[in-house]
DNA sequence: CGGTATCCTGAAGGATACTG
DNA sequence: CAGTATCCTTCAGGATACCG
């Protein structure tokens, strides 16, 4: 396991990397499916559809350090670990499923505004 | 060029290709400035810190096909390009601008967290 | 000035296998 | 079940060159 330094950008203003954690991938999502309520790994893992356990442990661990979610493991076999909100992140799962739900409302002007535009790339 | 397809995950839920769109590194950032008033493309470019001008273009573009930008291009010589938010992007930019205000404002907060965590990586 | 085209590399991230 | 370790592929995005 190799640590990457914080890159450049991130030196020069500290509050984009934590931006990335929130806005990542599967950040969002993850805050997003925690606003609900607590869930253990592998529903987290079933819930937010395509995510790899890979991608799943690195973006939990990501947000658990930032101070966004919290980990309890319970000592029993089989394992168990269930993940939640901390305060500070239930006010950013707030924010971000804000931003989530907004776009969900407007899509159809997204898509109209694509149809005008003549459709071109997806990136 | 090639075109890319939208790929799985956006087949299943078209609202999480918008949303990558927002939330995209450079493109969180062209809508927190745009908010600001317009711009033009080289005062975007010297405005956001670190953007190569092929992201920033395609940036712009993403957002304009998503009907989140303006552009409007001047006949003239040289070059003139100004960029402004549509009544749509305005919305979307206040809701990501009050993400990263609220992430600046909570810094110290996630930066301790870090240290009670134990110093470990930025991904 | 405001782009586009091409090339290239490092990092993100998926697949698989393994473990306590 | 909840991860780690390893390998390998894809792709974001930077560098460079060129153009209207």
């Amino acid at each position: 396991m190799t640590v990457s330094e914080p890159d450049v950008y991130d030196r020069m203003c500290p509050s984009r990397g934590v931006l990335e954690h929130v806005t990542s991938r599967w950040g969002v999502l993850v805050l997003a499916a925690l606003r609900d309520r607590g869930y253990r790994f592998g529903e987290l893992r079933r819930r937010i559809d395509g995510v790899s356990e890979k991608m799943l442990a690195q973006t939990l661990q990501t947000l658990e350090r930032d101070g966004f979610v919290h980990r309890k493991a319970h000592p029993v076999i089989p394992p168990r670990v269930d993940y939640s909100l901390t305060p500070l992140g239930t006010e950013a799962a707030e924010l971000v499923t804000g931003l989530v739900e907004w776009i969900e409302r407007r899509l159809p002007q997204v898509e109209s505004a694509r149809e005008l535009h003549g459709a071109r790339r997806e990136g």
